[in-house]
DNA sequence: CTGAAAGCGCTAACAA
DNA sequence: TTGTTAGCGCTTTCAG
């Protein structure tokens, strides 16, 4: 005997197949009472359900949705982490399965092209001509995220400008003059990078600051990058009275080169950080920084992607400065 | 005109629809020319390659394997996040796609049993009989991962035991008594617990320790959680001298709770963790902790699951201490 | 409320 | 090297 499929469970109860799939897909269409006696002839026959590939096949949908990031360092990222509960969420709570694809491998298929997918939200840098053609070919309905979108996709991002403009004006306000930007990235940016840098820059043009301004745009990205380039920052004579990091782990270290150096922080050194992640109040003393809630973004992409969140086109989540103890007037 | 299939292109090359699959899925059964012409027209006709759905029903793989945990806990817990990149390796390496399944909605179709998988790596504390006999009845390959398998199926684990054991005798070596446990869990332990905690009585026993040992059973899990269980413990007039926390989290929680009663760690309290988590370093005094690879676990779970490692039954990583800062002999 | 019929799009023998 | 054939297991009209 082969393979146990509704036939074999349509047979043994004596019924059609048709009552069985409506057994599992619509109970409302047959007695409850024959539809116990098919899920138990089903549990005793050993029959597992509807086969899900069969079943996506016929009806066109697969109940999963992708997230399209470099799988690697997305778990390594703890913000990106709150997006990706975020999204985990939003399909817990509908009953879809979460594919996380990673990038694309040179030889081999695709795996974005070889999995059933019923949206995708993309979360990434950069993203191939050839996925981007066969994500339209396939009608897949995909949702940016932190993405300027020149491309017909809705997106979902967060006020980068106006949180960096904020948390710089905090720093002018605060009187400091000298201020060090840590970028994220290597010179050749992504959108929220730019952002990031116009708002700073507005605040800057704004209060006439324009020599004083250091920016160092270091292949930074961890804890550990950021302590590296905050220690040659802070090396110098004339060095920064304050530093904005766009991100809390690059924050996070500043306050380790400081330490090793000796730069008290607040007194010596301010420092404001970008996400208002864990880290942020981990650390000691709790750092000033921008927040943005990473996890929302998360449920917000999803639910567009599924098409339960209709706003057309961009959606912009706040951003707001959170002040706590890492920033102190400058000394004069 | 209907949608695009292998027929299409088929007819537009003037070839059967086999010759079309096998310019995709066997580049070796036809000359590279017509492979070219064939995938030109695809191209041309905006196919977009065999359809998932369908080509998953016909050869019965759906190329994606499964991770099985509460997500929203799952994203959460540092360490956990390695183990997911860990599989996640494994999964870009060989072109597969990872799915996150989360816990059983209590209304709806079990997404477990509405998706399609080749493997499933269990990480969770428990389990329905319903899942467990789903995955049988299916027959999908599965490895558990830090659980004790009394069921048939293989697992990863470490030595818990053995590291739990050589934390509670280093710090009976640095003239340790009075010895405080900070449990994961609610007194519903699951292995790893019960393990650890076995490991610790091994050496208090051995070192005929039994009255002056307190174990702390909270539903603690965070940072914030062992900091409340530990500010109660520190509290106390006859506290500890030290403290074995069964995760680097919980440990965090043991400093923040310390600092606030101005408790010097380590000249008055000695504190070891578990897990050597990216905390244990970013505390201050570096943690010493036992030292596991979340990341190496999670590899060698999926190679388990798509049988890359065959291993049979359960594997055991090593755990090793790693002394750092935070223990100090115990003031005489 | 139930059954019969008609594929969903693809792949793997096997033949030619 | 290419084409023919025969389903994979299911869902969904549409009649009864």
């Amino acid at each position: 005997m082969g393979r146990i499929t509704l036939q074999t469970v349509a047979e043994r109860v004596g019924v059609s197949r048709s009552t069985v799939s409506n057994a599992y897909n619509r109970p409302d269409q047959l007695s409850s009472e024959l539809r116990e006696r098919i899920l138990a002839a089903a549990d005793d026959l050993g029959y597992a359900g509807p086969d899900p590939a069969a079943s996506s096949l016929r009806r066109g949908v697969s109940g999963a949705i992708g997230l399209l990031q470099g799988v690697l360092w997305a778990v390594t990222d703890p913000a990106n982490l709150l997006l990706l509960a975020g999204v985990a969420e939003v399909c817990e709570e509908q009953g879809l399965a979460l594919v996380l694809i990673g990038q694309e491998r040179p030889e081999g298929a695709d795996v974005l092209a070889t999995t059933n997918l019923d949206g995708l939200i993309v979360h990434c840098e950069t993203m191939s001509d050839q996925r981007r053609r066969h994500l339209e070919v396939r009608g897949i309905p995909v949702v940016e995220v932190d993405r300027d979108t020149d491309t017909r996709w809705p997106s979902v991002g967060i006020d980068e400008r106006g949180g960096a403009a904020a948390a710089a004006r905090h720093l002018i306000d605060l009187g400091h003059r000298r201020i060090a930007v840590l970028v994220i990235g290597d010179g050749d940016h992504h959108w929220s990078t730019d952002e990031r840098l116009a708002g700073y820059r507005r605040e800057f043009d704004r209060a006439g600051l324009g020599d004083e301004i250091i920016i160092v745009d270091d292949q930074v990205h961890t804890r550990a990058d950021g302590r590296a380039s905050a220690a040659r920052l802070l090396a110098s004579d004339h060095r920064p009275t304050a530093v904005l990091a766009m991100s809390d782990e690059l924050a996070a270290g500043v306050f380790d080169a400081a330490a090793e150096l000796g730069i008290r922080v607040p007194d010596e050194l301010s420092v404001v950080g970008f996400d208002d992640a864990p880290t942020a109040t981990t650390v000691s003393p709790p750092l000033t920084t921008v927040f943005q809630d990473h996890r929302e973004k998360g449920r917000v992409a999803a639910r567009k992607v599924l098409g339960l969140d209709t706003t057309p086109g961009v959606t912009i989540l706040p951003t707001r400065l959170v002040v706590r103890e890492s920033t102190a007037p400058a000394a004069v």
